[in-house]
DNA sequence: CATCGTAATGTTAACGTTGTCATTTGCCAT
DNA sequence: ATGGCAAATGACAACGTTAACATTACGATG
């Protein structure tokens, strides 16, 4: 695919019907069809059904590409995760969809890919689509993309993490309290030879430092980490590369269900409850899957939907606290 | 949340930046700004040098708003999906934006959760937008919304579906012949008792045709079909009401897992090949956790990500076939 | 009956870019 | 010297809409 290529143009270049083209079928001036739209009451009835019927019969969709350079406020709102495919995000994106759309804002969807050349790159693209907020997970990675955001002077929301000096609004939880609470579980349950296995992006790091902190603190062996690539396949195999392990905390579900498929090959799995698993497992994300699997798998719960809405609501409004922590919950199932 | 909401402003509001307002900086006209940026070639290199500066310490973002409303290229395009959240259309959203976005397109998202008048509205909003393409899940669901696509006179693309009477460009797979195959495969291994599970969406119930046609040709009972709601933990319990039922396809792998979950409670699963399955369930669209848990699940293949990319590359040309068939493929593993 | 208010409609100038023509240089060939 | 030409830059009108002000018609008011 060559950089050149653009969209096909159309059969016939129709191009779509303009307010005054309504209005020359109508018999009236364009301002007094923009004012149908959006000041009905201003109208006479009887123009008023006049210029309907124009509307309908051209079929007229207002641009609001002009609208939003008229009135320099457009409606959209600029959103940019990791990866959309990995469903952990895909939640987040849904709730603030879901809370935004009925209000008529329009989400502009942009991927980094976990590379931060690529962030800035998206985050100015769409910046330049002058949407009216930003919502990210995470924060900026480079010094660049946090300047950009800050001299935009629009709302921005950073999700999926408690930045210490963030850029506007937050809505998140403490990945470093939650790597902490998967080790003393682990540890006070008698697991001694504990790793952590996932990415390398700065919220699995933050998951890691809470959980090797902790865990070295309340007298374990020091823990070992294994970065993986992203898809959940890498998991199954970590096992041979964790001779003696007794637990694992997995950056994400899908790893940690990848990882008890390894477990299960080696015959290191068991259909009993946690205490009777050679290698205990906890996952973070708290997907559907991992509830109705065998063992269950036992997760950091993380309400990614709540934290859309939130971040949603957060950029709609200045009153109230900027900063919300949404938290998280060890649920303990039968994996660890 | 009350409808007026709007975006909070700023607190102080310095408005972004303009071409003049960068020209007046470096002493030149606006237009040989504009010239620095998409013509580099045409300005003076001591005056380029002149506006690059002006352009980074006033921060410049060009406004793509009004860019698109001068050349009419909005360098956008609409994507339209049921649901984002934990879903097979999100590898479909991922693989178009991968294919997309390195070209400068935006990636415009909007969710018509299933609901016919929520699609033909956010329809409408999308095509408010001017993107220069529309990619979509499956067909409009109404006559109006099919209206409003062809009078765009734009690119659109039809997608995990092949549907008869298409609109312009299709990418997907035959979901009639899927439900073929998997009843053919399920009577062919001696299953006698089928059912249907999952949701009643225009291409599952297509799947359930090919299902129920086949079945029934090849000699078996009349197939159930149970319509459940869109989380996987509904198909949990959907035993309860298949009494006697010895084979089941659910719509997507999501409810299968769910299924198979229920099964184990009810003491009907086995860790054995597929042969020794007191019930058969097989799946669609292939999730990662399908191969990773016991017993592993079987399932209609369907590659999302190429469906996505497929979709991106038919809007971006007219040369060659614009109904692509992806096709689908029976795996079979442990589950049925 | 002149004045005023109000309902209904219209005019004009933005919004920030780009396309299409100028215009100004300086230099080269004649 | 002089016309011609290319390189560099600029002026101005679009693109489709809205904000701010202007105009009309007409019935009510003193």
């Amino acid at each position: 695919m060559s950089a050149q290529m653009s969209i096909a143009g159309p059969e016939e270049t129709h191009s779509a019907p303009t307010l005054s083209a309504v209005a020359k079928l109508a018999g009236v001036s364009s301002i007094t069809v923009s004012r149908v739209v959006r000041l009905p009451d201003l109208v006479a009835p009887e123009t008023r059904g006049r210029v309907e019927a124009a509307m309908r019969e051209l079929g007229y969709v207002p641009n609001q590409l002009a609208v939003g350079l008229a009135r320099a406020r457009t409606r959209s709102i600029g959103v940019l995760v990791p990866t959309i495919a990995n469903s952990i995000f895909a939640d987040t994106v849904q709730g603030l969809s879901d809370e935004l759309e009925p209000l008529g804002y329009a989400v502009i969807l942009a991927q980094s890919r976990y590379d931060d050349a690529r962030e800035d790159h998206m985050l100015s693209a769409l910046l330049s689509r002058r949407p009216e907020a930003i919502i990210m997970v995470g924060s900026p990675a480079t010094e660049d993309g946090a300047r950009l955001l800050r001299r935009a002077g629009i709302p921005v929301a950073e999700t999926w993490d408690l930045p210490a000096a963030p850029i506007d609004a937050v809505a998140g939880f403490n990945n470093y309290e939650a790597g902490v609470a998967v080790a003393r579980h682990l540890v006070e349950r008698g697991r001694n030879n504990l790793a952590f296995i996932g990415g390398d992006d700065p919220r699995a790091t933050r998951r890691w430092n809470g959980f090797n902190d902790t865990a070295q603190a309340l007298g374990a062996k020091a823990p070992r980490r294994l970065v993986l690539d992203r898809n959940a396949s890498g998991s199954v195999v970590a096992l041979a590369e964790l001779p003696g392990v007794d637990a694992v905390f997995a950056a994400n579900d899908a790893h940690a269900i990848g990882f008890m498929s390894g477990l299960r090959k080696a015959g290191l799995l068991r259909d009993g409850p946690a205490a009777e698993q050679p290698v205990a497992i906890i996952g973070l994300g708290d997907l559907e899957m991992g509830r109705l699997i065998a063992p269950s798998l036992s997760t950091i719960r993380v309400n990614g939907d709540a934290i859309g809405r939130t971040a949603a609501q957060l950029i709609l409004t200045r009153q109230g606290p900027r900063h919300i922590d949404l938290g998280f919950e060890l649920v303990l199932r039968d994996s660890g």
